[in-house]
RNA sequence: GGCGAUAUAGCCAAGUGGUAAGGCACGAGUCUGCAAAACUCUGAUCCCCGGUUCGAAUCCGGGUGUCGCCUCCA
């Protein structure tokens, strides 16, 4: 079945064709490892699981890469300010390669527990300054870089045009810029590539030019290169990384070797929170474990993300997390129906559902629709162990992982079977008082009591 | 100032030319001793104005609101 794209190159949507018939190869920017990721950057990885398994549906295989820069950048892209990593490593005494080891294991441990579909390979930028040495030197050789004392910058006029993804006007900026250009560029838009470092500086490396450390927007491009080659399928990223990271690295691409390395380039809106940009001056930043001690587990979070389109903002509240929970516990539930049930369902029904959700996703991710294809399913009076295995199908998209669902059998304490025996020899004996009194009781002890035809079931809440 | 998004029922949101998916909440009902849970049913003409069209939420023009980027950010 055909795969459409929404393309942030083109700016329109277009069919998907990979260089390989089968293979898709795709590089993914990953986070600078500095402090705890927040649900808006868990985002970001939401939406590449999103196409990782879309993909794999397709019968695609996949080689992807996802980086973490572990070597600072600086605080500002326009390369000046303190060093990111620098400044967590002082903040908390640490040296900056602690810190960067510690922030990746958070990082890798909260998508592990979004049950996100790892990237095949991850690329430490610190393990790879040999790659992006021989990258920037051959940028250098080709002449597209101007030193100064003691930057390496990339001379964005020797391109034929820099701007490819964000519709800059080079002269205009000139005109309009507010704040201070750095005076060593000989243009705004150029932007560092290599930095001798400063003799306090922790993280440097020999280099052909002193001890240095890579520009950040190098790292992307020399370590894409150096596992996917020159020209690959799919470049995903962050909405914000269009103006000037993205940008960035097709211009060192083209230094390189003349080429646009992606071509398909795919961004994710942003999440807001109440209406507003997640900040820390707002208060709101939200980290994965924190919802999951507000209750709401990560798979919660997961089902929020899936109701809104990747190209949209989507806006994080409370009320919505708690809509995403009860229709997660449905699906969950609906999902164990069916795989108890017993009607035999005609595969023309089968494969009609099969083929509604197929194209949803390939409409460029519509996994609201997608979902709304899994609710009739689910919702499907007929309750038949065929649904169910649709069900898993569909699952390998939208991720939940509903096969490894058990609900959670607990063992209640002695005393709450006491109360709910004594509670059911009242309801033998018509005393509803009594029966009434227990059920309160047992509810102010956090457990919730439903009577069923096959008896009372106890749950801790 | 420049660039980019977006405006659909109480909330979260699909839909980009043929008369509004889905989820959650609310309300009603079934069930229940009463509840809870579950299940069933119920709701919007799509920010405003003008235009194109047989026909527009969907295209065009003009407003208004909101958000983001241009400064670290997914």
């Amino acid at each position: 079945m055909k795969i459409n794209f929404y393309n942030t190159l083109t700016k329109k949507k277009e069919e998907f064709k990979p260089i390989n018939e089968d293979k898709v190869c795709m590089y993914s920017c990953g986070p600078t490892v500095y402090y705890y990721p927040h649900i808006g950057n868990l985002r970001a990885y939401l939406f590449m699981d999103s196409l990782r398994r879309t993909l794999k549906y397709n019968g695609y295989e996949l080689k992807h890469v996802m980086n973490i820069t572990d070597v600072g950048h600086l605080v500002s892209d326009a390369d000046d300010g303190e060093d990111k990593m620098m400044k967590a490593a002082k903040r908390e005494n640490k040296n900056p390669f602690e810190i960067a080891d510690f922030y990746t294991n958070v990082f890798l441990q909260d998508l592990k527990k979004l049950n996100i579909d790892m990237p095949e390979i991850i690329a430490r930028a610190t393990q790879h300054i040999k790659c992006m040495e021989e990258y920037v030197k051959k940028i250098i050789a080709n002449g597209y870089t101007y030193e100064t004392e003691d930057t390496i910058y990339f001379d964005t006029s020797k391109l034929d045009k820099y701007g490819v993804l964000s519709n800059k006007d080079v002269k205009e900026e000139d005109l309009e810029a507010r704040i201070e250009v750095d005076p060593n560029k000989k243009h705004p838009n150029d932007f560092a590539v290599w930095f001798r470092a400063p003799e306090n500086h922790l993280m440097k490396w020999d280099t052909f030019w002193g001890k240095c450390y890579p520009g950040w927007h190098l790292e992307c491009s020399a370590m894409g290169h150096e596992y996917l080659g020159e020209e690959f399928d799919i470049h995903t990223g962050g909405i914000d990384h269009i103006p000037v990271h993205h940008e960035n690295e097709i211009a060192q691409a083209k230094g390189y070797c003349g080429k646009i390395p992606a071509h398909y380039w795919m961004h994710v809106e942003f999440l807001q929170v109440d209406g507003r940009k997640m900040s820390k001056s707002l208060n709101n930043l939200y980290t994965i474990d924190q919802l999951n001690d507000m209750g709401y587990e990560p798979a919660v979070f997961r089902m929020f993300n899936i109701g809104a389109h990747y190209k949209k903002q989507i806006n994080f509240t409370i009320d919505a997390m708690d809509a995403a929970k009860t229709a997660l516990a449905r699906l969950r539930e609906g999902y164990l129906k069916h795989k108890e049930g017993t009607a035999e369902i005609n595969n023309n029904v089968i494969d009609e559902y099969e083929n509604k959700f197929h194209e949803a996703i390939n409409d460029d991710l519509n996994m609201p629709v997608a979902m709304s294809v899994v609710w009739e399913v689910i919702k499907n009076p007929s309750k038949s162990k065929q649904f169910a295995k649709l069900i898993d199908k569909f699952d390998t998209v939208m991720g939940f992982n509903l096969k490894e669902y058990v609900p959670e059998t607990q063992e209640l304490p002695e005393e709450i079977i006491s109360l709910v025996n004594q509670r059911n020899e009242a309801r033998k004996n018509k005393d509803w008082a009594e029966s009434d009194r227990l059920r309160d009781e047992l509810i102010s002890r956090g457990y919730s009591v439903k009577d069923s035809k096959e008896g009372t079931i106890i749950e801790k809440k």
